[in-house]
DNA sequence: CTTGTTATTGCAATTAGTTGCAATAACAAG
DNA sequence: CTTGTTATTGCAACTAATTGCAATAACAAG
């Protein structure tokens, strides 16, 4: 388990705790490299921590989303999704297919400069959710 | 009671119904003219309708943000709000102090435009949140 | 290593939101 | 107005998520 990388040092430094949830929950997230539910997270790690409730799942994440280590999303239904912050960006979800599209958050940026200069507001969202229709489903509602 | 406006006569044409229920919470939607959670609009509106259920207000308003004549959105901690669909626009929320700022929707629809190009994918999200530092507290924590 | 402080967890109770199903009532057609 | 079809509701059970509180365990200091 790697349990010293620069993020999660960073966390003792401010006074949180290293425990073994935290980094169990954050060990899943890494490895899926997916969006994954909170039920979904929570079946995994019990398999290696016996203890662990749904309850400190939701916690931890909502924890370690406030901390920037992982990104929350609601992807159209229900249930939100977390997955490890690791590089910045967004997604073009197709109401249609379900089709997702991921976009660099480069393509964004031009935006928030312009709402800082004009309204002064600093947006930092570094994961933002657009719905609509993907190429094929556009095509296909054009017949 | 307004209840023969275009938009819900639109409803009836499509084989849906115009029950009292729908009437009622796009009523309270309409005159508050805010951003409303699902118990909240049912405190409104079961005013009105002694045996109004909350499961009918979530059910009513999830059928009514896919009509497009509600909008959801999750402005930070826990519960969706909804409100009427007037006018597009979009949010920008300081999440220092929660001040929060409208922007019209014409300020993204460019980058609607550079998405199309870009992916093919033709978004048509009308109501998103955008997360960031207020001129105020930025100041703040500028110093 | 031992000890004290207190952030964090587990537990259990609570609130928020969803769903299956039978009863109800919109509304189109006669 | 009456009748039939079926979308919608209320009810109740269920799943999802949050929260208060006492017990636990990180970890800093000695």
């Amino acid at each position: 388990m790697i349990d010293s990388n620069p993020e999660v040092s960073w966390l003792r430094s401010q006074g949180y705790r290293l425990t073994p949830q935290r980094l169990a929950i954050l060990e899943v997230l890494r490895s899926a490299n997916d969006h994954l539910t909170p039920s979904k997270i929570y079946q995994l790690v019990v398999a290696d921590l016996p203890g662990l409730t749904e309850a400190t799942v939701y916690r931890t994440l909502n924890f370690l989303a406030e901390q920037g280590l992982v990104l929350v999303a609601h992807l159209g239904r229900g249930q939100l999704v977390y997955e490890i912050a690791e590089h910045e960006h967004h997604h073009l979800i197709c109401k249609e297919c379900g089709e997702m599209k991921e976009i660099d958050h480069l393509e964004i940026k031009t935006l928030y400069d312009q709402f800082l200069e004009d309204t002064g507001y600093q947006i930092n969202t570094i994961h933002s959710t657009f719905f609509g229709l993907c190429p094929e489903c556009l095509a296909d509602t054009a017949q």
